[in-house]
RNA sequence: GCGGAUGUGCCGGAGCGGUCAAACGGAACAGACUCAAGAUCUGUCGGCUUAGUGCCUACACAGGUUCAAAUCCUGUCAUCCGCACCA
């Protein structure tokens, strides 16, 4: 069977590049270095899935292309390899999460070497080995020394189904991440936080620098969200309590304030006589999770003390409400029922007064308030300012607030910092000390790692709480005993560096060696998912810029230029899922067809960054094609290649050469057949021949490094430059010869029928340079043969235009339906006036008609002489 | 609600102002080869057709800009994705 034959060509070579360390590559100055990387996968038990295959064959191709054309290609992999999955699954397997994840990590390196992928072995890591997570812990103090590490008490999200508080940004509209079907709740608990808000500004303005996929930027750049606004200092009690606003017009409108339900101050607001209701409120929200968002009401309960507006002096009452989020500005707002939307739905709940301050217009009014009116107008009720628009009120205001020290001009960000605790087994173990002296000690650095202990209990509570010998120690500082933090990383701690990582793998004493991370650094070419734009890429960016900080690297940004692969849908069009019984297994594909294969068919579905669907019948034939390929180029005939073969092979180099560099490999793909339909019956030289098949190695490297072995080749095709295109051979007017034969003889005939008609009307002729058909001599001898108007006409066109140097092209004689509305000849913008005035001469001369010039400036006058505006003309009158 | 993307033939998808009834692939149909199937090759593959280098209708829908629009602009609709009570 072909198949065998296939895979095990597959196995020899992939065996030869391992023995020959053939994508192993180490620091040399003297090269150019290229670091291609995929988004590391977490190794589930499952083993690769298509997606998997799809986005390691992109990054694949890109490394090979890359390495054959000169750069030294850092190219490796490793495993995301801690995290609840695991953990869950070897639970239920009776199973340590260690053993499980290390032989999934060993099925995916199996499933990885049968894709053919030319990873560099050598350094691959795993997340969840010790000698990897110890750098976490060196970070993690690292960081804490700097103070961007610290404990605090405040409103979490929890999900019960992980058991675990997540981080916002693993809060998706109100579910867990990992659980779409399961309410986060609130929860109020003492963790950790990596305080990514010292970096928010960075964050948000070097978005403008990276290559990546616009919609991912601006995810990134929402999720920070900065909006421009006032703060303004409202006074409760005796004390001040700023709040934040962007709507500093609608001041006059206050009628009342919300303080968030879960503000820690909130219990200075509270007086004695509302306590028990603020109480009951607070329980009651508490139960409910957050979920549901545009059915939750807006609810609250008055606190019982009174605002102070500093512009007006009223005394407004404050409530405690359930939508006013804690965190963001100053956790209180300033409520305005009759100009947003959630002030008055509270404030019609509560009966609290709606205070009309914004106009549409000067004289336009509110009808009648069924709703609040959201959009910039003219103040109406605000004293000195009314009649101004919303704009220039604020900028008043501000000024006006800064100059009584009520207030100021600034900004705020969603952006939060980074919860990072969680309350499970399979992560790294947080290098803290609780001491009941000293306080919060960080472990010492030389007795790092912090090992996860081996003797847990799962399934109740936090794990790592259940090993006495974990939790018992004694204080780095005083000695004295202590216990130990319980908690593990988010495993998004883990994939923040792991780039770093692989830049010096195996150093025992540092995290990685500045110099060659800084030879490496930074990546060239992340590849990966979109799901990751507001997680893994914000936090490894945050990791980078923080590094960059303890000058442990330069770089600023981890990742550069980012390409986002497009998802594979199964052959039904739905996701690939297990329930949907819709999964293709690609291990099946390989066994069954080839590598090769079904690299080519995963490359051909659609451009690499669209979504695709998989089609079975596509692999099938992809599979005969490349068994075609294999079979045809084996057995080709060397020879000298005609013109036709060296145009064609010059042409796909340089054309798949580009589309490489675009990521357009269905494109590549296409030209690649269409090239191989063409010398698959020629004659071709040995290099040319050479040439093609490197193009093609790429795509597939098994049977090309086999076809350059047979080719009597000793090295290695892998590592063999990449052809360059010699332009000189390539001739477009070869390359449309065919289509040309019949295009002339088609044209020459129209003008033909044309001219033979008695009145010649109005013949259309379009000239663009962009058609570079080379058409003219072609033209030429059919000239000589016949000899009427119309080729004339087109004879005189063409050498006119190669007079002024324009390449003739393609021209297209049209036989006009309306000549009082068509131009007789339009000529490319490239066209000079002065040519054209030429031209008049001997075209009048050689019909013996009136010819007039058209050069018009605007549509009107074009269209009083039927031509076109900024472009000449000739018509025949 | 806000933001982003997409809408092309039976399907997957190219095209990004004039070489467009639309690359390339898949499916389908017909023919060649076969005892037959498969494989392979050839042709057809929007409609009409006097079969023509012909006509009509087409690139979500409706308008607009152009001598010229699948391509540019405006609006509408549909689908997908992200964010979501951020003051």
């Amino acid at each position: 069977m072909a198949e065998n034959e296939f895979n095990k060509i597959a196995a020899k070579w992939q065996k030869r590049w391992a023995e020959k360390k053939a994508f192993e590559v180490s620091e040399d100055p003297k090269k150019k270095k290229c670091y291609v990387l995929e988004m590391f996968p977490y190794p589930s038990g499952a083993g690769l899935h298509m997606g998997h295959s799809l986005n390691y064959t992109i990054g694949d191709i890109f490394a090979r292309y890359k390495r054959m054309s000169g750069y030294n290609v850092l190219y490796p992999m490793g495993y995301d390899a801690f995290g609840l999955p695991a953990e869950n699954a070897a639970i239920k397997a009776g199973e340590h999460p260690a053993s499980y994840t290390e032989n999934s990590m060993k099925n995916f390196v199996m499933q990885q070497h049968a894709l053919g992928i030319s990873y560099s072995w050598d350094r691959m890591l795993a997340t969840c080995r010790p000698e990897y997570y110890k750098w976490n812990q060196h970070f993690f103090i690292k960081f804490y020394e700097k103070g961007l590490v610290y404990r605090k008490k405040s409103a979490v999200n929890w999900c019960p189904d992980c058991s675990t508080v997540l981080a916002n940004e693993q809060v998706h509209s109100g579910k867990c991440w990992r659980h779409t079907e399961t309410d986060v709740e609130t929860k109020h608990l003492e963790q950790w936080f990596i305080k990514t808000t010292a970096y928010t500004e960075e964050l948000l303005a070097d978005i403008k620098k990276l290559n990546w996929p616009e919609r991912i930027k601006i995810m990134q750049e929402n999720w920070i969200g900065k909006s421009h606004g006032t703060e303004i200092e409202f006074e409760i009690n005796g004390k001040k309590w700023p709040i934040f606003t962007t709507r500093a017009d609608t001041i006059f409108g206050v009628t009342f304030m919300v303080v968030a339900a879960q503000h820690p101050r909130l219990g200075e607001l509270v007086t004695p006589e509302q306590k028990q209701n603020v109480d009951a409120f607070l329980k009651k929200i508490k139960s409910v999770s957050e979920k549901e968002l545009e059915a939750l009401d807006k609810e609250g309960v008055f606190t019982g003390s009174y605002a102070i507006n500093p512009m007006t002096g009223d005394k407004v009452p404050v409530y405690a409400g359930n939508f006013v989020i804690a965190e963001y500005g100053s956790g209180m707002v300033m409520a305005v029922p009759a100009h947003d939307q959630r002030d008055f739905e509270f404030a019609k709940k509560y009966d609290i007064p709606i205070n009309e301050v914004i106009h549409p217009s000067k004289d336009k009014k509110l009808d009648d308030l069924k709703k609040a009116y959201t959009e910039y107008g003219v103040l109406v009720n605000s004293r000195e300012f009314n009649g101004l628009s919303s704009e220039a009120a604020i900028e008043k205001l501000q000024s006006w607030l800064s100059k009584h020290n009520l207030g100021k001009k600034t900004f705020n960000y969603k952006f939060r910092d980074w919860l990072v605790s969680r309350q499970r087994y399979w992560g790294t173990p947080i290098p803290m000390v609780y001491c009941d002296k000293c306080g919060v000690v960080p472990v010492d650095e030389k007795d790092l790692p912090v090992l996860l202990p081996k003797d847990v209990k799962f399934g109740h509570g936090n794990p790592l709480a259940s090993s006495e010998s974990f939790v018992r120690t004694k204080c780095p500082r005083c000695g004295a005993a202590a216990k130990r933090e319980t908690d593990t990383m988010d495993t998004f701690f883990d994939s923040s560096w792991y780039f770093l990582r692989y830049c010096d793998n195996k150093n025992e004493a540092i995290a990685f060696d500045r110099k060659k991370a800084e030879y490496w650094m930074p990546v060239d070419q992340y590849i990966g998912g979109a799901e990751h734009a507001c997680m893994h890429l914000i936090y490894a960016r945050f990791f980078t810029k923080a590094l960059r900080d303890l000058r442990m690297i330069s770089a600023d940004e981890p990742f550069p230029r980012l390409f986002n692969q497009g998802m594979l849908h199964g052959p039904d069009g739905n996701k690939m899922s297990k329930s949907l019984g819709n999964v293709v297994n690609p291990i099946e594909m390989i066994e069954r067809y080839s590598a090769d294969a079904l690299r080519f068919n995963l490359m051909s579905l659609a451009s690499p960054d669209s979504n695709s669907v998989w089609n079975d019948n596509g692999m099938e034939s992809a599979s005969k094609f490349v068994t075609k390929m294999f079979g045809s180029l084996t057995h080709e005939k060397i020879g000298k290649s005609s013109k036709g073969v060296e145009n064609k092979i010059n042409k796909l180099i340089k054309d798949v050469t580009a589309d490489i560099e675009g990521f357009k490999y269905n494109l590549a793909l296409i030209k690649i057949r269409d090239a191989f339909e063409y010398i698959e019956h020629e004659k071709i030289s040995k290099r040319d021949l050479e040439s093609f098949i490197k193009i093609l190695s790429p795509f597939c490297p098994h049977i090309t490094e086999e076809l350059w072995e047979r080719l009597g080749n000793k090295t290695l095709l892998s590592l063999e430059p990449w052809p360059k295109a010699d332009e000189s051979k390539i001739d477009e007017k070869l390359d449309a010869c065919d289509s040309l034969a019949a295009c002339t003889r088609s044209d020459i005939n129209a003008v033909k029928k044309l001219a033979s008609l008695d009145k010649i009307g109005k013949i259309t002729i379009i000239i663009s340079p962009k058609w570079k058909y080379g058409l003219f001599d072609v033209l030429k001898k059919e000239m000589q043969k016949t000899r009427n108007p119309g080729e004339i006409l087109k004879a005189i066109m063409s050498t006119e235009l190669k007079k002024h140097g324009q390449d003739i092209t393609r021209i297209v004689p049209t036989v006009v339906k309306d000549p009082s509305k068509m131009p007789t000849i339009i000529l490319s913008q490239e066209l000079e006036r002065k040519a054209l005035e030429e031209a008049k001469e001997s075209l009048a001369s050689e019909f013996g008609c009136g010819v007039e010039v058209v050069i018009a400036e605007d549509s009107k006058e074009a269209k009083a002489k039927n031509a076109a505006p900024g472009k000449p003309a000739i018509v025949l009158a």
